[in-house]
This record gives structure tokens, C-alpha cells and sequence, in this order.
RNA sequence: GGGCGGGUAGCUCAGUGGGGAGAGCAUCGGCCUUACAAGCCGGGGGUCGCAGGUUCAACUCCUGUCCCGCCCA
């Protein structure tokens, strides 16, 4: 038998290892099976499991289980993400506690510290994934550094290049000072933070007033070369074409008339900072503005700043104010919101800078891409993520993806010494193709992380060979994702998968929500609100916490996640392994058939039917990735309807003497019990293994099991409408047991008035309520002589009563009577009213009208029988 | 400034091709009834953000408005 209560802790680790053993994770790429693939997000292999991992793993493995018991062969392909900045600053600290920078060990030395940092901790997350029960295909197990990945990201640089989609160039990018490296525009996160407006006077050469300009950054005055104006401006006018003179560097600066200026922007005029601004560069492209660069990498001045070298940007900043406060042309300082951009890995603020990095042109392919989504070659899920991702392509900027750090993969790029040339190769060359000069030196810059993640989707599958996984699971069916990296990731991949794959690399973008405290907080380290799968599932066990996901899962929308929340489904597992341990008490002798008898009780009857509505409905929720309906629809089947109603009307088959019936009925009941396992695994993946292993003649993994799928000869609208009545009855003597506060053990007897229809089935059913509602007797009658002491209701067009003679508060009977009167009586108005209504009965559709008459009928009706039963009340206290 | 999402029971959230407002948790009353007290039975609780409009009928459609969150400039 079962122990009492479900123990997580001794089962989850058991049947995992017992999946994998059985290579149950195991994809085919020559199965003929209908083919289903997802690819992981990969995570950071310097990262941890978090909520964000968790919900979005659980997701794709619910849907990964799902579809291997519809016999689908399923790929997850899953892997890790070489994180090159993350990873590198982890190794950076860690080399600096032991006094070390990577400069001073250089570069070989640093990158293999790295790998060997990788082997020691890098599978660590993919162990906790495994923790969740992540049904991935771990034998193809994938690292974005991988030889073949690394293969990979080569021939598409290479091809990029050759293609001239790929380029070097000076541009204005971010520049991250503390990182020492370019960053994509991407990853600048823009912050609303208080600064100032410094308002500072640029005198004419003669000594004269000048004009004034407005910056929130003056230390980038060092760099300007320059002054704009709007060509329109009627006061500046003059000035267009004559120079300035720059304080404290004595600088001339001719002042220029550009559209770009904003008039109504603080003075309407604009100093140019060619070297340190984006739009200042492009004006300074159109009018001859040299760029200076006046901060060096570290975001210290350099030589250009004169005076000033040698002081970071910050102190440089308060030490050019005082000067220019003291040298009178600081004429203003006014407080002013603006955003700041940081660095998305360490918060840094971020320095535009003119640096000459690569880029991949991707105007073209981002119109591929967005062709893609409009054609419906791709969807994506919720459908309102759509205009954001055609908004982002639509106003999409060359990708720099050259970065200054050591870890990642090394742009194939030499620069020959002797001639200028640039030999971008799939193989090393030796010798430059141009002047055969031997002195080649390779750029040292590696590439973005996101350039190898955008090629996941092929690479994992062993592109550019042709494979027979890309030919079986490209494109993969679907990417589970979060919102916050649709760009970062979802469009890449789509411009790469497009551009080399000539298809699309997966069929459904779903995009789940992200995972906040229980007071809608994103969790964050900082915050200290952190809650930590590990924990939890330390404490609630991983399918308590799985389910939890899925329930919240609603989309669009975020998932607030908090321990009582997940608390509240761990009972739920208990319930459903209570209800095994009640099932295989009661299956003494019963072997699991092949073929069901056709049912005959209600009971039996009418938990088949809702069964075959719960099949269909839970497979149309998770063919349409509506996980909250789907656990619902199990949750509320499985506890409210199978163990509150079909296991209670059972026990007395169950208990009982008649063989033939019990075993029967066992037969069904084995048949529910293991349909609500199979609709539970995907979601629950331990608990249901384990019961199903305690079920007769269950040898196999419960992972292979049949989905359940309705079955329509099994629906039975009767049985349905039967079991209803029978609720209905036994539901309302329930009431009047509670409210009049009658014992519990206490047996009754009910007496029934009412038309045929109706108290056939409750005759024929009377076995089931007199059992659900503890009844010593039942008596069912057309009509008769009422009982005078009596609680009473009104089921449809049922009297119930109660005879408590001796027992009976009439005065507390009639308040009863009373408040179901007043509940009753607005709702018969409000009907009347409706159906008094010329405009209603001749517009409204005739259905809505019948209907409303029938329940006019019903409701005044019953509320007709109440009345007479309040009468009878009032003349037993009246005859007293 | 532009875009998107949200405002429904005390809390967290479902729900709509327009036709009698739902769940979980919390709460109240009664039960240790031999699967489960992590349980069982019953009850209470909402003018569906606000204001207009369309309609026989609006939580649902339209317009405006307020509040909260996110993204972009």
C-alpha cells in the first residue's frame, strides 16, 4: 500500500535516472515519425537556475512530454551559451583575487582558464535543469564554443563578409568603460536618471557674448569642433559661418546651420561633439567637423583633453564646471531628467565613441524576416508581440558585433602588415592573398555572443554539414522564449535561419511572461526577492512547483509567484496521490483490460463523459499553448469532480457484495485514475511515474504512454443530465443538514414532490443520494400531502422535504425560506421586465427569447413553491 | 512624445463571435465520515477603473478619461 502522503525527495531523483537509463530523452533523426523539435534557450553556463529558467523549461518540457505520448519523435535539443562578457568577468574576479588581471597572464593563458572554469562549473545549470525534469535530448548536448558550433559561426562570418553584409567601419558606438568593449545598441539599457543642464557661454573671437549652449555632459566640451544652429533660427542667423571660441582650450569653432537642432530645446543651439555623440558625428559628417576623442578606453582623458588628461570622466566633469564657473562662462545649472544609457552586463554608464568596429548590414534580412512573420511562415504567440517585433525590424540599425574581450569566438579576420589587405578565410591563411606578404596579424577582437545564439537553431544540428537531424527537425516546431529577448535572440535567428537555411527555424514563436514576486517586482538579486527554484522544489517538490508555473501561466500576461500559491498545488498532488492510494486499495483482483465494458451506472457513465470533454479540451489548450487552461481543466476535473463526486457515489459498489457490478466498476475506475495520470505527466512528470508504476500491469515509463484523446461513443449528454439532478438533490440537502445545523452522523429522511421526469431519475438514482446526502429514507411522490414540520427547498421543479419534527426551529426555517425568496425574487422580476419588453421580443434572436421565457417560467416557479412553503410555516407557529 | 499590456471577490488571477459574473487562496459555520485535517460538507463576498455612446441587451463592441506596468525615441 501507499504511504499516507506523497515524498517528493524519494522518488523525483529515481525515475530520472531511470528516464535517462532508458533513453527515453532520446531523439531519432531516421524515424519516420511525425517529427517535433525545440531547441533550448541555451542559458549562460556561468548562470544559475531561475524563476525565468524554470517557467520557460517547464513549458517547453510539458510540451515536449506531450508530444512523445502522442507518438511524435521529439528533439529538445539542449546546450549552454558561452556568455562571453558574463563569463569573462567571472573569470576576471576570479583571477583578481588571486592579484591577477588577464593582461598579465595573456591571452592564451586567460581563455584556457576559462575553459577550465567551464569543465568545473559549466554543468551546473544543466543539472538543475535536469533537477526541474527536463525531458532533453542530453546526449546531443550542445556549447555555443563547440568545435562544430564554432564551425559554424566561421563560415557565416565568412560568408556574411563575402556577401559585403559584413563590415569594418568608424562609427559612433556604446563603448562600456568598465567592460573595455563595444556593445550593440541592444544592449544599452536606457535609465531615467536626475542630472543637469549646464548652460555655458561660447565667446565670438572679439570677446563679445557669443552664443550659449546647453549640455548635460560638459566635459565632451573638449571635444567639440564645432557649433549648430537651425537654419531657420532668425536669432542665430548671424552667427551662421563665423567661429567661436571654445573655454579653457581657446578653441575655434565654426558655428553651422544644421535641421537637426531643435530650436525649442533649451538655447536652440547645439555644441558639436563629433567624436562622442551619434547625431554630432552625422553633423559633423555634413559640415567638415573633425572628430576629437578626448577619453581614452577606461573612460579617462587623454592628450586631447589638455589640462584635463588624466582625470576620469567623472572628476573631469566637476573640475571643468569649477573652471568655467570661475572663468565666468557657466552661466546656469538647472536640474533636468534625462536617460542614461548602461551597460546591460555591468550598469556602467555608457560612452558613445567613435571606434571602428564590425557590423552586419541587416536591412535586407530583417525585411526577410518580417516577411516571414506577415506570410505566417512563422507565428508568433500572443499575437501582440508581433508589433513589436515588425517595429523593432522596421527601424533596425546595422548590428555591431565586434567586441573587445578575449572570450568567444575570434573574428577570422588578418590584416596584412605590409599592404592593407584583409583576408577573411574559413582557413588560417599564411601568406596575404594579395602582396604574399607571411606577416599577417589577426584581428583581435572576438564576436558578439548573440551572433553564434542567432545560429542556434542550424548549428545545433550540425550545419553546415548537411545532417540528417537538419533534414528530420529543421525548422523546429516551436521556440518557448521570454519577451525580453525577441530581439536580442528571436529576430536574429530568424535573419540567419532565414538567410542560410532558406527557411524559417521554427513554425511558432510562443512567448511566455516573465516571472515577478507576489507584488508584481521583477526578482532581482539587488532587491533581495529572489525566490529560488531550488528551494522551492527543495521544499514543495518539482511537480508542486511545475504545475504552479503552468497554472500561471495565462498568456500575456505575468506570472506573480509566491510560496502560498505553490503550497496550495502541493496539496493538490496529495490529493491526487490520496486518490491512488484509495483506487489501488479497492483493485484487489482487477487487471488492467484492453476493452472497456460499455458502462452502466450513472456513476460510471457519466465520469466516462466528462472524461472524453476533459480529453478534448485539455489537447485543444495545449495545442494552443494555453498551459493555465490546461492545468485547470485537470485540476478541477481531477479534484471536483472525480474525488469529490465519482469516488464517493462508488464506495458503496466498492464495499458492496455484488461481484459483478464492483468489478466493473473497478474496471472504470483503474481506466480514470490512469486517464488523470496521463493528463497530469506532462505536467507532473514524477508523481504520475511513480503512481503509475503502482497501477496493475504498468512495466513501461508513463513518458510513453497514450495522451488520452476523447473517445465521442463514450459521451453520454444523458448520463450527464442525470448526474446533475442527482447533485442538485444532494447538494440542497446538504444546505438544509448545514444550515439548520443538524448532526452530521444523523441520517434523514427526505420526502420528494415533483413531476415524472424528474423523480424517475431521482427514483432511479435514489440509492446515490440517499447514500451522498446520509438519508435513512427517500420517498418520491408526483404530489401528496406536504410534511408540516419540515425543512424544505426547491431543486428545478423539486420540492425537498425534510421532516425534523421535534428538531425544527420554525422560526430559523422561515428566515431561511426567506433569504432564498429574496435572492430569488429580483432575478423573476428582472425577467418579467425583459420579457415585457416589445423591443426585446421582437429584435432579439428567437433562442434568446425562448429561453429567457423558460427561465421566467422556472424561476417564478419555484419561487411559487418557496411562498407556499413559507405559508405553511407561518400557519403551523400560527396553529402552534 | 509613440507603442503595447493591465485595472473583475479581501489577495492573486481566469473569462467575452454581446444574452443569467468564475477559480485558487483567504474568510465564516459544521465535521477527526476507515484515500486524503495537505482533508470533507455548507455559507458569505463583486454597481467587472470612471464617463459617455452603439444595441432589445454591454464585464464583453466604440469614444473619451484616470491610474499602474513594460518597450521604444
Amino acid at each position: 500500500m501507499l504511504p499516507k502522503a506523497y515524498e517528493p525527495a524519494e522518488v523525483e531523483e529515481k525515475w530520472y535516472r531511470f528516464w535517462e537509463q532508458q533513453g527515453l530523452f532520446r531523439a531519432d533523426e531516421t524515424s519516420t515519425a511525425p517529427a517535433y523539435s525545440i531547441v533550448i534557450p541555451p542559458p549562460n553556463v556561468t548562470g544559475d537556475l531561475h524563476m525565468g529558467h524554470a517557467l520557460n523549461n517547464t513549458l517547453q518540457d510539458i510540451l515536449c512530454r506531450y508530444r512523445r505520448m502522442h507518438g511524435d519523435n521529439v528533439l529538445w535539443m539542449p546546450g549552454t551559451d558561452h556568455a562571453g562578457i558574463a563569463t569573462q568577468n567571472v573569470v576576471e574576479r576570479q583571477l583578481a583575487e588571486e592579484g591577477l588581471d588577464r593582461h598579465e597572464i595573456g591571452r592564451e593563458k586567460f581563455t584556457q582558464r576559462v575553459w577550465e572554469w567551464r569543465e568545473l562549473y559549466g554543468g551546473k545549470i544543466i543539472n538543475q535543469l535536469k533537477r526541474l525534469g527536463a525531458s532533453c535530448d542530453w546526449s546531443r548536448e550542445r556549447f555555443t564554443m563547440d568545435e562544430g558550433l564554432s564551425q559554424a559561426v566561421r563560415m557565416v562570418f565568412v560568408s556574411l563578409y563575402h556577401e559585403g553584409l559584413i563590415y569594418r567601419g568608424q562609427r559612433i558606438i556604446n563603448w562600456c568603460p568598465r567592460c573595455v568593449t563595444a556593445l550593440a545598441n541592444l544592449e544599452v539599457e536606457a535609465e531615467e536618471r536626475p542630472g543637469r543642464l549646464y548652460h555655458i557661454r561660447y565667446p565670438s573671437p572679439d570677446g563679445s557674448d557669443g552664443l550659449v549652449v546647453v549640455t548635460t555632459r560638459p566635459e565632451t566640451m573638449l571635444g567639440d569642433t564645432g557649433v549648430a544652429v537651425h537654419p531657420e533660427d532668425e536669432r542665430y542667423r548671424e552667427f551662421v559661418g563665423k567661429t567661436l571660441i571654445l573655454p579653457l582650450l581657446n578653441r575655434k569653432l565654426p558655428v553651422v546651420a544644421d535641421k537637426y537642432v531643435e530650436m525649442d530645446f533649451g538655447s536652440g543651439t547645439l555644441k558639436v561633439t563629433p567624436a562622442h555623440d551619434p547625431y554630432d558625428f552625422e553633423i559633423g559628417q555634413r559640415h567638415g567637423l573633425p572628430p576629437i576623442k578626448v577619453m581614452d578606453d577606461q573612460g579617462v582623458m587623454n592628450e586631447e583633453a589638455g589640462p584635463y588628461q588624466g582625470l576620469d570622466r567623472d572628476e573631469c566633469r566637476e573640475r571643468i564646471v569649477a573652471d568655467l564657473k570661475e572663468q565666468g562662462f557657466l552661466l546656469k545649472i538647472e536640474d533636468y531628467q534625462h536617460r542614461v544609457g548602461h551597460c546591460y552586463r555591468c550598469k556602467t554608464i555608457i560612452e558613445p565613441t567613435l571606434s571602428e568596429q564590425w557590423f552586419i548590414a541587416v536591412k535586407q534580412m530583417a525585411e526577410v524576416s518580417m516577411a516571414a512573420v506577415r506570410e505566417g511562415k512563422t507565428r508568433i504567440i500572443p499575437e501582440m508581440w508581433e508589433k513589436n517585433y515588425f517595429d523593432w525590424l522596421e527601424n533596425i540599425e546595422d548590428w555591431c558585433i565586434s567586441r573587445q574581450i578575449w572570450w568567444g569566438h575570434r573574428i577570422p579576420a588578418w590584416y596584412c602588415q605590409d599592404c592593407d589587405e584583409v583576408i577573411v578565410a574559413m582557413e588560417d591563411p599564411k601568406q596575404c592573398s594579395r602582396c604574399k606578404s607571411s606577416n599577417l596579424v589577426q584581428e583581435s577582437d572576438v564576436l558578439d555572443t548573440w551572433f553564434s545564439s542567432a545560429l542556434w537553431p542550424f548549428s545545433t544540428m550540425g550545419w553546415p554539414e548537411k545532417t540528417p537531424e537538419l533534414e528530420t527537425f529543421y525548422p523546429t516546431s516551436v521556440l518557448v522564449t521570454g519577451f525580453d529577448i525577441l530581439f536580442f535572440w528571436v529576430a536574429r535567428m530568424m535573419m540567419m535561419g532565414l538567410h542560410f537555411m532558406k527557411d524559417v527555424p521554427f513554425r511558432d514563436v510562443y512567448i511566455h511572461a516573465l516571472v515577478r514576486d507576489a507584488e508584481g517586482m521583477k526578482m532581482s538579486k539587488s532587491k533581495g526577492n529572489v525566490i529560488d527554484p531550488l528551494v522551492i522544489m527543495d521544499r514543495y517538490g518539482t511537480d508542486a512547483f511545475r504545475f504552479t508555473l503552468a497554472a500561471f501561466a495565462a498568456q500575456g500576461r505575468d506570472v506573480r509567484l509566491s510560496e502560498e500559491r505553490i503550497e496550495g498545488y502541493r496539496h493538490f498532488v496529495n490529493k491526487i496521490w490520496n486518490a491512488s492510494r484509495f483506487t489501488l486499495m479497492n483493485l484487489e483482483g482487477v487487471e488492467a483490460s484492453a476493452e472497456l465494458p460499455r458502462p452502466k451506472s450513472l456513476a460510471d457513465r457519466w465520469m466516462l463523459s466528462r472524461l472524453q470533454e476533459i480529453f478534448s479540451k485539455v489537447n485543444e489548450a495545449l495545442e494552443s499553448y494555453h498551459f493555465n487552461d490546461a492545468a485547470s481543466l485537470i485540476y478541477q476535473f481531477t479534484w471536483h469532480e472525480f474525488c469529490d463526486w465519482y469516488l464517493e457515489m462508488i464506495k458503496p459498489v466498492l464495499y458492496g457484495e455484488a461481484d459483478k457490478e464492483r468489478k466493473e466498476t473497478q474496471q472504470f475506475l483503474l481506466y480514470g485514475l490512469s486517464a488523470v495520470l496521463r493528463l497530469l505527466h506532462p505536467f507532473m512528470p514524477y508523481v504520475t511515474e511513480e503512481l503509475w508504476h503502482h497501477l496493475p500491469q504498468k512495466d513501461g515509463s508513463i513518458m510513453v504512454a497514450d495522451f488520452p484523446e476523447p473517445d465521442e461513443s463514450l459521451v453520454d449528454r444523458q448520463a450527464e443530465e442525470e448526474m446533475a439532478v442527482v447533485t442538485d438533490v444532494t447538494t440542497a440537502i446538504r444546505n438544509i443538514r448545514g444550515e439548520m445545523n443538524v448532526a452530521p452522523a444523523a441520517q434523514l429522511d427526505v420526502m420528494i414532490f415533483g413531476p415524472d421526469s424528474l423523480t424517475g431519475i431521482v427514483q432511479n438514482h435514489g440509492r446515490y443520494i440517499e447514500d451522498l446526502a446520509r438519508l435513512s429514507s427517500l420517498e418520491v411522490q408526483r404530489d401528496g400531502e406536504r410534511p408540516k414540520v419540515a425543512a424544505s427547498a426547491v431543486v428545478r421543479e423539486l420540492e425537498l422535504f425534510v421532516p425534523l419534527e421535534g428538531v425544527l426551529d420554525l422560526e430559523e426555517e422561515s428566515q431561511r425560506v426567506k433569504k432564498e425568496i429574496s435572492k430569488l425574487e429580483p432575478e423573476v422580476a428582472r425577467s418579467k421586465k425583459k420579457l415585457a419588453n416589445k423591443q426585446f421580443l421582437n429584435r432579439a434572436p428567437e433562442d434568446v427569447v425562448a429561453k429567457e421565457r423558460e427561465k421566467s417560467e422556472r424561476l417564478a416557479d419555484k419561487l411559487n413553491k418557496l411562498q407556499r412553503q413559507l405559508e405553511r410555516l407561518r400557519k403551523i407557529s400560527d396553529g402552534g
